[in-house]
This record gives C-alpha cells, sequence and structure tokens, in this order.
DNA sequence: GGGATGCTTCGGCGAAACCCGAAGCATCCG
DNA sequence: CGGATGCTTCGGGTTTCGCCGAAGCATCCC
C-alpha cells in the first residue's frame, strides 16, 4: 500500500514533540521566523532547522523569506484541520488520565485565542453557545448550519456581506481546552476577522492568545450576548470544575 | 507544553507505515483480527501485536476479545475523522507529485467502498454530487447542509425518520481517491446503512470495497438519479483523465 | 568593508524504535 | 487430554531519528 505510507510520512511529520509544538505555535494563522519556533520548541536552531526542512517537504507548512528571516506558515486550512482533529484526540485522553494542572500562563490561552481562522477558548465557546440559544447556529455532532434568522442577524452586523447566496458557511470545531464546540468554516472566519477589525480583541505578542479590549465587551455583548471579563478569572471559571470524565 | 507532547503521541501512533496501513483498514469501520492486520500490513504477528498495543493504549483503536480472536476497531468517529484529515493531506502531494498508477485490485475500491460510516469512492462522491444537483444539499468547502427540500426527500425515501427535528446532519468529506466531496455525518450515515439495509450495496469479503448489486443499480438510480455499473470500468472512466494538478 | 544576525549544512553521538525468532498463555477442537 | 490456533511477551540485532557543536552562506547594519 504506496498510499498508506504517504499517510504514516505525513503523520509522522506530526508525531515528534518539537515539530507537533511547532505546528501547535502555528495554529493561529500567522507566520513565525525559524527561531521563533526553535525557541518556542526549546531546541536550537539547527535543530529546528532540520525539522522545519522536513515540514515543508511533506507539505505541513510553507516557507516565505523576507530579509534575513524566514517565516513559516501553515500551509493551508486543510492542516490546520487535520492537526485539529488529532489534538481533538489528543485532549480527550489527556483530560481522562492526568488532571490537566494548567498555569496561568495558559489562563489566557483558555480564555480566547484564535484558531487558524477562527475565534477559541472561552470566548469561541461562548459566542457558539450564545448563537446556538438564540437560534442563529444549529449544532448537531461534527455538523452545523446557519439558519435563515442568524444569517439575517450575522448581516445585520456587517459580518456577512448581504449579498452572498445562502450556501451552507459553518462548521463546528471541537475546543481542545474547553471542550465543547466553537464555531469554524466561513462564519468563523468572519466572525473572527471582523473582531479583529472592530479591536473587539488585539493579539497579544509572542503567544497565540487574545486580549478582549474593552471595545470587544461592549461588542460581544451587544452583538451576541456574550458577557466578557478583561482578567482571566470569569471565563476560565466555568471550566475549573469540568469533570475528569 | 505538555499538551503538544500527547499531540506528538497520537501523531507519532499513525506515524509508521505498518499502523498506518492498519488503520487506513480499519476506515471501514469494521472490526479486523490481529492477523488479518498483521497479514494486511506485511508483518509477523508478533510484530503486528506489539503496533496493535500500541494503537490501543494511545486510544487510536479498541479491541474486544471474541474466543480465541481479539477484534480490533477504531475507537470512534473521531479517530476516523483525524484518519480521514491526514488521508487527505497526504492524498494531495501525492497526486500532485507522483502520478498514482492505480492497479486493477485498487479499481474495485475507488467504485464503492466504505468510509468508517458512510460511502465513499465513486459512488459516494456521484451521490453527493446528484444530491447537490437537485438542491437536496449545499456544499460549500468544508461546511454543508441538508435542505428543507433535501430533507423532505429523504424522508420519502426512508432514509431520515420523519420524526426529528430540524438539525443539520450533513458534512462534507474530501474522498481521497476522486478528491471531490462525498456526504459524511449523520446524512452520509443513514444513506450508508439504507444502501447496505436494502442491499443496494454489499461488503466483500477481505476487502474495503463494496460491490453494487443489481438492486443497487435499481436504486441509487430511481433514488437519487445515479447510474452505476456493475464493472469497474464506468465510474472509473471519469477520474482517469483527471488533472494530476 | 567588517561585524553581527538569522539560518542552513555537516558530522558524529546516543537513544529510541522497528523487526523478527523463540518461547509462553489462552482458547478451541477432535 | 493433546495438539492446533491465535495472540502476546521476551530478548537482541539493526536501523532510524533527534540532538547539538562546528562551520558555512546570506542578509543587514554601521
Amino acid at each position: 500500500m504506496a498510499t498508506s505510507n504517504r499517510i504514516a510520512e505525513v503523520a509522522a511529520a506530526v508525531g515528534e514533540p518539537a515539530r507537533a509544538a511547532m505546528l501547535a505555535a502555528l495554529m493561529d494563522g500567522r507566520a513565525l521566523t525559524a527561531a521563533e519556533l526553535a525557541d518556542l520548541a526549546a531546541i536550537t536552531p539547527q535543530t529546528a532547522s532540520g525539522h522545519l526542512a522536513r515540514l515543508t517537504s511533506v507539505g505541513l507548512i510553507t516557507a516565505e523569506k523576507q530579509g534575513r528571516h524566514r517565516y513559516h506558515r501553515l500551509a493551508g486550512a486543510d492542516v490546520a484541520r487535520m492537526i485539529e482533529s488529532v489534538m481533538q484526540i489528543a485532549g480527550g485522553v489527556t483530560l481522562a488520565r492526568t488532571i490537566p494542572r494548567i498555569g496561568p500562563r495558559d489562563a489566557a490561552l483558555r480564555q480566547a485565542r484564535t484558531c487558524y481562522d477562527h475565534l477559541a477558548g472561552g470566548l469561541g465557546v461562548s459566542i457558539a453557545d450564545a448563537l446556538r440559544a438564540s437560534g442563529a447556529v444549529e449544532i448537531d455532532g461534527d455538523a452545523a448550519a446557519l439558519t435563515e434568522v442568524g444569517r439575517a442577524q450575522m448581516q445585520a452586523l456587517g459580518i456577512l456581506a448581504p449579498a452572498r447566496s445562502t450556501r451552507p458557511l459553518c462548521r463546528p470545531c471541537l475546543d481542545w481546552s474547553e471542550r465543547r464546540p466553537h464555531l469554524a468554516g466561513a462564519l468563523g472566519a468572519a466572525i473572527c476577522s471582523h473582531a479583529l477589525d472592530q479591536v473587539w480583541v488585539r493579539r497579544r505578542a509572542g503567544t497565540r492568545a487574545l486580549e478582549i479590549t474593552p471595545a470587544g465587551r461592549i461588542g460581544f455583548r451587544q452583538a451576541f450576548g456574550v458577557v466578557t471579563v478583561t482578567g482571566q478569572p470569569g471565563l476560565a471559571a466555568s471550566q475549573a470544575e469540568r469533570q475528569p470524565w
């Protein structure tokens, strides 16, 4: 089976702690330099260089040269989806066995972050919950759909262009920290870019975490009825008592 | 990052040719014995035993003892989705580089097979195309939805129970041999089990390929307007001239 | 131009992983 | 009960892989 060899090749590229850490860091869709990735994976630049070459050769990332830096990013949304699905399985068993013990550093990540091109963390899950509660989206297992009323709501908010035809835009994505679905797909991307455009959230330097701005607190409440806090504790509380099923 | 270690652990479990071959074989959702899997991966039973233990310990498969046999199956739909997404990436580059050269053995697989719990191959893609053309489903990128008219059609066919509320049931799944989407999610599973119930397709011994029965030729045409052939060539023809983009 | 910075290539070391032969349990069957 | 079958565990041989130090290019900046 030549085809399963290719499968193994792709999976093996992810199946090494340093490379997995790099890919996870790139999951926010931005491009990082080789040095940043090396630092982040706690390895020397030479070693990172080898890893990056391998990831590039199997097509998981692409590199872009700019001056004396080389920026690496995920090769596409399909790669992000693949890593997402691996995270989902990895997360399940982790939580089942060892109770996670997440430090304060991770609290910001849990509160709000990007997941390739959409919002994740407590914020992303809250938005999905709110849209589901208001009947704007329907989520069932691995499928989701934007309803008519939801489409109208998104257009009124300026998140979706009114001109677009009535195509499905919505995909659920299991949040690895919250273990509940948030919204991905074209709708999730539209919400995320809208939030960034309106400066409801701001990217934090050197991390995938997002900072919710004062404008965001207002915006998210008015748009979705989601109440956020600027500090960590609020949103993190709900998942602190999660059952380690 | 303890979490990326878990990611690597899961991916590494897939990232070895023998294990990848086993997992690919289990993608039809059935359970196979250790010996069958060993044979299929071209390794000795001892080696297979080790691999299976590892796959089980990371939670990708579950084993079930029955007499002196041990039946192994994928641990769940999320595992199938994960492997699917890896196949998708693996397939992309494979086709881009080396023109596949698939033997006659694979022709049956390309024509019709199961993909965990739904139909794949030429048959699966044709059904998806037909449902899309008739306005029963809408597919856009990684999202899909069953329309009102589609829901009515499925209920009339006895594929979906009329009682169910109006939830999204539909997920696109990129076919690794056709490189075009077929239908997964609850709808895909319902179509597949209906086809098996009505003996429109029959499982073939020792392979994931499905045989389209004479009843199936009638059934698929009446239900979906899909014209099938019992031999290989018909459906395979359309993809023989596919561009190796 | 000269030095610093970012990244890659080369070489060698050590650990991990894969593989199989042999042997050990468990189950089934005559 | 005794042999056959299915699977696992054990032991060790070989290969692969990750890692870093040293060295080599390329780019930028003074």
